[in-house]
DNA sequence: TTTTAAGGTAAGCCTGTACTAATGAGCCCG
DNA sequence: CGGGCTCATTAGTACAGGCTTACCTTAAAA
């Protein structure tokens, strides 16, 4: 008899894909998640459908899915070890930001809670990874004066505070974002924002930075003070972006 | 297909615990491995058949299992980042002496190439793991001029160097040699041997330690050089020691 | 010598995690 | 309204790695 207590591994990975774009306030269905672990939809649903079997996930009549309570703390507690192990690799280890969230999909697997416990320690009770997500158990919880930097218009200035963890899938994207210089704490600048091709430059201040809205839709910035809050053009519920 | 050059983490066990085998001269048979694995027979049987047939042993007319030229490299690699993964938690994350070897067990399996080079560096290129086995690839290797505890006489002194692995799968039986200081690098002396009860006591200036002789052929220390190797006593292929 | 213990191995079954191929359902767009 | 798209879902397959039951061989012990 299986233990459902102890998921698979598997079963983290999809707990953690799970718990990301639920805190991220995304519409979660299988179709989304078989992108994220790379799988086959099939796959994904039969996944799921155990998950659900097992009390960690329900499914609503219109597919979406949530998790359960018992989902949700081990979600968190997989999340926990995911986002430490990422700030241990890039801290103490000092490997790249980008490469950390790979990495630290293996090296998470290998903490047991004495581990963990010793590497929250060492790293000096961090709060957040370094994308800026932040790490369950620590009370820390992302801030909602952030908004997708897609919402910002031409000319406005920001601090780049949190890049989604669906955007970490993209080894390629996150090397790129880090060559240029947009990560946690970095100011930057909208220097222009064209809907009709889809596209965003930003200013670091040091570098010049295109990315797509989809991509700018996952990463969250704080507005400048001195830029004017737009509320009437800031929809609290966009509808997803598409994937690229 | 499977790849094969891939092993594993299943796999990995089984050739960590065919290498400690082979390396304290048992000889391995299938019966053995299910065991140390902790599964039922047919199942290590199937491992190892398994394991056969991507090449990493083989398997003699005498039920005797070999490692592979190709088995034995990974092998040697799954040894690596487990002795280094011992020397990360106990030097790096102060984990008791006893405890890193199973919490390695675990840990070791979350390790990249990657993270194994930076842990390796971290730690100042270590040449062995706290219990004195050399780490492979570090061309550090068991020194010979090294001999069995039990091997000593009363009144002799020397070194700690080495325990086996063999005795580091009894967690009670490390605690023990932690709390009383026998460990590589500590100073003893015999204080008295008895072949009748099977006993050796020592000294190790602070405390007075009685450990089984059988364990004791386990413990391999350097003889102190004003205490003269008797070198007729000292049979060079002694009989495996039984285990309690 | 006979019995018993240890070991190897076949047969059959299960679950988890993957795949492909195919089908149906629902929706947007022209 | 009808294509074409996304998505859910079924069916069937495969392999890893577990299990039990059962049978046979060999070696040791009585």
């Amino acid at each position: 008899m299986r233990d459902a207590s102890v998921p698979s591994p598997k079963v983290e990975d999809y707990l953690q894909a799970i718990y990301s774009l639920e805190t991220e306030g995304e519409r979660i269905i299988s179709a989304r998640l078989s992108r994220w672990m790379r799988v086959t939809p099939p796959t994904a649903w039969a996944t799921v459908r155990r998950m659900a079997r097992d009390g960690l996930v329900s499914v609503d009549v219109k597919k979406t899915i949530h998790l359960t309570k018992r989902g949700r703390d081990l979600a968190e507690k997989v999340a926990r070890r995911h986002r430490l192990s990422e700030r241990f690799l890039n801290d103490v280890l000092g490997l790249g930001w980008a490469e950390a969230h790979d990495e630290a999909h293996h090296f998470e697997h290998g903490l047991t809670p004495a581990i963990e416990g010793r590497i929250f320690s060492l790293l000096g009770n961090p709060t957040t990874c370094p994308h800026g997500s932040p790490i369950p158990g620590t009370g820390a919880v992302l801030s909602p004066d952030l908004v997708p930097m897609d919402t910002l218009e031409a000319g406005n200035s920001a601090t780049v505070e949190f890049i989604s963890e669906e955007l970490e899938e993209d080894l390629e994207l996150l090397r790129y974002l880090d060559r240029h210089g947009v990560r946690p704490g970095q100011a930057i600048t909208v220097d222009e924002k064209v809907q009709s091709t889809g596209l965003i430059a930003i200013n670091t201040g040091r570098d010049l930075v295109s990315l797509g809205l989809n991509v700018a839709a996952r990463i969250r910035v704080r507005r400048d003070p001195n830029t004017k809050a737009r509320r009437s053009t800031e929809s609290p519920s966009r509808p997803a972006a598409p994937r690229s």
